[in-house]
DNA sequence: CTGCTGTTTAGAATAGTTATAAAATTGATT
DNA sequence: AATCAATTTTATAACTATTCTAAACAGCAG
């Protein structure tokens, strides 16, 4: 999980912009951290995401990479992916798609967006509304 | 009218039956852990069961409610259902549907099965098959 | 009864995450 | 620049769900 060492300023620029319009404030840590995040569409762990981060000689501990993406899901930059016990997964691409899961390899591969809203919209529990959907395809390898 | 401490001699059989059906060698404990996860549908965590076994007298080890759930996991017997990451929910209803997750509340509530298996299907990624759907919808209570 | 296999158990260990409290940084105000 | 309050970061401790370990147990075949 390689990242880019430095930022043109172009994408500095850019990353700072988004931070504000979701109303993070700046500071080092939360620029490295979502440079980092934000290079390409990932699915990463915390603890992935601590050690790409560090790689670049950032030194960003590990508390802060939690609270950073607790804070980034809080403001709608980053989802939460739930599949399994062990670890949560967050997923930089925010834009409605689902997900296959290998259960064999471990790999998480986007999925286009298919559900026609309504389809679940009339079956909504009395009294709520819809927050998020969450579709995860398990699948598994083929035997050769 | 009366809850039922002690099982039916039928309802007794039937779980038998189900264990064996399923390759699951009879024991005094997985009698039990059946009994009580089997009596309804329900979502349940692995401590939720331990208390719930062990509150009628029972006396079942809490890594033999691990044990015996992945043992059930194994088996098909039971579905695991990933909401968030501090807890695995196990759903003694097997059959095809989903569920709607409210996240004020914490309740879990199932969903009638509605999607076409074809429409995912054709996406599936090469040299894989499909496992098993895992929808969550997750709502929010609407504001007064 | 003896040995074999599978099961249960208490408790230790693990791992991911959150909480704590002190130190550092930031921004605003003078 | 100096000060102050508010926010953020950090190391470390604490927590929690789950898995592991190794010993005890149960049941059956010979």
């Amino acid at each position: 999980m390689e990242t880019n060492i430095s930022q043109s300023r172009q994408q500095q620029q850019c990353i700072d912009k988004l931070l504000n319009a979701h109303g993070v404030n700046l500071t080092r840590q939360r620029r490295v951290i979502a440079d980092t995040l934000f290079a390409r569409d990932q699915h990463v762990t915390a603890d992935k995401l601590f050690e790409a981060v560090n790689n670049n000689g950032a030194k960003v501990s590990k508390a802060t990479v939690y609270n950073t993406l607790g804070l980034f899901v809080r403001k709608g930059l980053v989802r939460e992916i739930f599949i399994d016990a062990t670890r949560t997964f967050y997923d930089s691409n925010t834009s409605r798609h689902h997900h296959f899961y290998n259960v064999d390899t471990g790999d998480l591969i986007d999925m286009k967006e298919r559900l026609a809203p309504h389809f679940i919209d009339q079956d909504l529990p009395d009294g709520t509304a819809m927050d998020m959907v969450d579709l995860v395809i398990r699948v598994k390898n083929k035997a050769p």
